[in-house]
DNA sequence: AGCGATTGGGCTATATTCTGGACCATTCCC
DNA sequence: GGGAATGGTCCAGAATATAGCCCAATCGCT
C-alpha cells in the first residue's frame, strides 16, 4: 500500500469539447424548439436585441441563425416588420428511423432514464403541486385533445410532461428530464407521432387524476406505465427501420 | 385560437455559454479529480502526449495546466522524470461552509436528486450486477475500512457509489449520478468528512448485502436511507455556517 | 563527469472565432 | 413620400487554437 502513488493516469477524450459561441446559440434555440417553448410561427426578437439578450455579438448570433436557416428551422425576413421566424422543419422519416436504429441502445437507456426521473417527478408533484401547477397540466391536456396535427400533439405532450416535472419543485430534476426529452426527441422532432394522441391522452388523464388527489404512489406508477408504453413504441420504430440487424 | 402565432419569444440567457478549449480541459481534469479517478500523487502524461490524447494543441493544454497550477491542484516538474503531478488542494473550511450556505437550496435539490437516481441505480444493480461488479463494491468497502485520511475516505465512498451506478448498466443514469456527485462535492472536496467513514461503512454494508442477494427493493430502500443521512449531514454543515439566516 | 533522452518553457506564424462599431439596403407603416 | 425598424455587409482588433521549432532543465546511464 506504500507505492500506489505516482500512477500515470488514463485519459478519456470524450468529455473534452470546446463549444464555440455560435454553436451554443444553435444548441439553445434548438432545445427551446424541441421543448416547445419556441413554436413554429413564433418570431424571435430582432438580431441586435436578441444578441444582447443572449450575451453574444451580433455577428455570432448571425452565424447561428445561418445554421438554423440552413436546416430549415428559421426563415429571416428583412424590413421594418421583419426578423427571424421559426419554421416547422421537415425531415425525411426514413432518415430518422435509420438514425434511431444507429443509436438504439442509447435510446433504450434514455427511455429507462425517463421512467426513473419522471415517475419520481410525478410522485413529488402529487405531494407538492399547487393549484396553478394543476391548471397548467389540465391546459396541456386540453391542447392535446384539440391538437389537429402531429406536431401539435407532440408539443402538447411535451408541455404536459414538463408541467409535471416543473411542479416537482426540484431544479436539478427538471433539468435532467428536459435533457432526456431533448436527446430522445430532438432528432425525431416531426414524424409519425399519431400514437401520442391516440394512446397518451388516457394515460395522462390517469396521471393527472392521481396528482390531483395527492396520491403519490398512483401518480408514480401511472407515469411508469405510460413511459413503458412509449418505450415500446420506440422499440417498434427501431425494429421497423433495422430488421436486418 | 387563430392568432396564437407570431408571438415574440422570451429569451433565457443562462443556457448559452461558449466553452473555450482550455476551459473544457480544466473542467474535465477537475471532474476526474473530484470523482477520484485521478488522485493526488498521480502523474499526468507528458504535455505533448497528454495534449494528443485530449485532442487539443499543446499550448491549449498548457493554458489549462496553468489554471490548475494557480488553484494549487497541479505542480509541474521539468526534466526527464518530470511532468504534471496532481496535488491535494487545500481550501479554508470556513470558505467552503459559506459557499455551501450560499447555495443551500441547490444542495438540497442535489441531495434529493441523488436519492432518486442512486436508489434506482441500486435497484437495477441488484437485478443486473455481475460478480465482477460485486467484487468492485467489496473492494471499495475494504478501501473505506482501511482509509487513514479524510481524503481517502471520501475517495472510497465515491468509488463505492460509482461502482453501483456503473453496474446498473445505464450510461445516461451513470452520467447523471456522476454529475450530481461532482456538483455536490467539487467545491467541498476536502473538509471534515469524518462522518463518511463513521456512519457510511455500515450503510454501505447493508446496500451491498441487498445487491449481493439480488434484493432490489431492499437495495433501493437502503440507498435511500443512506442518502437521507448524508442529506442531514449537509444540512447540519449549512446550518453551522449560516446560523444568522 | 559527461552524454543522451525526456520533459517543460518559450516563441513565431497562421487560422478561427468573437467583439464592437459603422454604414448600406430593404421593408413596413403612417 | 418619409421615417423607423430591420437585416446585410464590412472592418479592425482581441481572444483563442494550432503546428512547429528551438532552448533549458533534469534524470539516468555509462
Amino acid at each position: 500500500m506504500g507505492t500506489d502513488s505516482g500512477n500515470v493516469v488514463e485519459i478519456d477524450q470524450t468529455n473534452v469539447r470546446a463549444i464555440p459561441g455560435y454553436q451554443a446559440v444553435v444548441d439553445y434555440l434548438r432545445r427551446e424548439i424541441t421543448l416547445g417553448r419556441i413554436r413554429p410561427g413564433d418570431r424571435l426578437p430582432a438580431e441586435r436585441k436578441l444578441a444582447a439578450q443572449l450575451g453574444v455579438a451580433r455577428e455570432t448570433l448571425r452565424q447561428a441563425l445561418r445554421i438554423l436557416e440552413g436546416s430549415g428551422q428559421v426563415v429571416i425576413h428583412r424590413g421594418a416588420a421583419g426578423g427571424p421566424v421559426i419554421q416547422e422543419a421537415l425531415i425525411d422519416p426514413q432518415m430518422i428511423k435509420l438514425d434511431m436504429a444507429g443509436r438504439a441502445e442509447s435510446i433504450l437507456d434514455l427511455a429507462e432514464f425517463r421512467s426513473i426521473t419522471e415517475s419520481a417527478a410525478a410522485r413529488m408533484s402529487a405531494e407538492r403541486r399547487s393549484d396553478d401547477d394543476l391548471a397548467r397540466m389540465h391546459e396541456a391536456q386540453a391542447e392535446l385533445l384539440a391538437a389537429s396535427t402531429k406536431h401539435d400533439s407532440r408539443l402538447a405532450d411535451t408541455t404536459f410532461h414538463l408541467a409535471i416535472a416543473a411542479s416537482a419543485g426540484n431544479s436539478m430534476l427538471l433539468q435532467s428530464i428536459e435533457d432526456a426529452r431533448v436527446k430522445m426527441f430532438a432528432p425525431v422532432d416531426l414524424m409519425s407521432f399519431e400514437f401520442v394522441k391516440d394512446s397518451s391522452y388516457e394515460a395522462h388523464e390517469e396521471i393527472l387524476a392521481a396528482i390531483a388527489r395527492h396520491d403519490a404512489d398512483a401518480a408514480g406508477e401511472a407515469m411508469r406505465a405510460h413511459l413503458a408504453t412509449t418505450k415500446l413504441e420506440f422499440e417498434r420504430l427501431i425494429g421497423d427501420a433495422a430488421p436486418t440487424a
